[in-house]
DNA sequence: CCCTTTTCACCTAGGTGGTAAGAT
DNA sequence: ATCTTACCACCTAGGTGAAAAGGG
């Protein structure tokens, strides 16, 4: 099975053994994380095609549940080392950090924390309004393991390497039993996004080099806590300084 | 030639020969053109990614051209007829119906007008407002013949045939030296779009096959003028009662 | 005179966190 | 007590024709 399709470092296909991923804004994805990452997730509404097509019921005035949310900072890189001319997908999944369930509590500013690191850098000095993450037992049953193609799959190297590629269609839900294939998570539980390369191998017994074919990308930065309402007031804070959406709530002059 | 892909009627690829494509919105289609169908075509301005990348230069308030519009009604169609495991790539251009260019004028009624069929049905009732379309030369040089392929392309015939297929990305511009790939048209002269299939043949030797490998559908009712403002006012009535951008101009009661 | 461009108010569509009420 | 949901005002982003200004 070594012939016709050379293979480079790691047993990997050299379509994808040299592919690299930098992360984008990855400045603001460490500030993030210096005080901890919170992803809001929220049940979703089903999605009704206002138009084109038209085919509103007349009295349907919707259900109104939430609408999925987006990850803010938006999951995005610059890709390099992928053969221009080969056929690539690109994909996201999210992994379980551990094996817990975390509530928000404490005040003692975070003295028994598990998770001290998550904590102002500067210990005590937010005191008087600090809380942290505390481990509340052991996780819940793990959500369905779904994966997040990026939309422009298929596309050649060239395409993917040509601009940055961001995954901005991406939207997280709490709700188990959501069928519009969004990435479903449980709430007080911690995550790694990881993204994988995939070459779409044109051979025939292209499935025997599946292992072969791939390669995954994880950075600790992008690393969160699933909320269904932000807990750590700094983070908000922080979401609506960089959050363009969130401009509505910032009050004071900004920083540009 | 002939082994190895079977060719249908009309000598195309059976991947083809079956297509069918049924125009959407048919009945507003014809509404439009019992009156004249008129598309607005703009300069184009270039297009600055405000977000994501966030690279917007600091003191650029933008130079604000109009932005190039999209053709109203929408151009969609309902596929059926083909291979649901074969790649198609979808695509529209438009072509000059005639060599002719236009101006709006008369007033009288509509008394030598070349294109008497694109005057109020009842004539003579609208006769203090009516005008029409006048021939007025020669058409100018045509412009560069674009094409637009759908955003989705390509897919499998299944995904295609799945739901309408809506061309709502699609723009159309008088700018002759256009760079963002939109459509370009000479405003005041008539087209018709036409829509195209095309199976992606994975032979090597495809060229040889290209001209088998594609099924054009061309709808009358969609043909229209290209106008920089429009000119007849039962046009612009019939736009604001039935875009839902157009919302805003709306006044008397609707009828839904 | 006729056609084109610019700017504008007003929409659709949807992404924010706040807030209060609901659920367990 | 803690977590979740529903609804809201306020944004971004961009698709409308009106009206005024510009150009040949």
């Amino acid at each position: 099975g070594w012939a016709g399709e050379g293979l480079g470092a790691g047993g990997k296909n050299r379509r994808v053994c040299h592919a690299a991923a930098r992360l984008e804004m990855g400045s603001l994805w460490e500030e993030f994380n210096r005080l901890g990452t919170e992803m809001i997730v929220t049940k979703a509404g089903r999605w009704v095609p206002q138009w084109p097509g038209g085919c509103r019921a007349e009295g349907t005035p919707s259900p109104s549940p939430s609408p999925c949310r987006r990850m803010f900072p938006t999951f995005q890189v610059k890709l390099s080392g992928l053969d221009p001319l080969a056929d690539y997908v690109l994909l996201m999944d999210f992994i379980p950090l551990d094996d817990k369930r975390y509530r928000w509590g404490g005040g003692d500013g975070g003295r028994g924390s598990d998770l001290g690191v998550l904590s102002p850098s500067p210990p005590g000095r937010y005191a008087f309004h600090s809380s942290s993450w505390l481990a509340a037992g052991r996780a819940e049953p793990a959500a369905p393991g779904r994966v997040h193609f990026h939309p422009d799959s298929p596309a050649k190297g060239a395409q993917w390497m040509r601009q940055i590629v961001s995954f901005d269609k991406l939207k997280l839900t709490n709700n188990l039993l959501d069928d519009n294939g969004h990435i479903i998570l449980n709430s007080m539980h911690r995550y790694q996004p990881r993204f994988h390369v995939v070459f779409v191998d044109p051979r025939r017994d292209s499935e025997r080099f599946a292992h072969q074919n791939f390669k995954s990308f994880s950075f600790p930065e992008t690393q969160f806590m699933a909320v269904t309402a932000y807990q750590n007031h700094r983070i908000t804070q922080l979401k609506i300084a960089s959050n363009p959406f969130a401009k509505g709530f910032r009050d004071g002059d900004p920083e540009p």
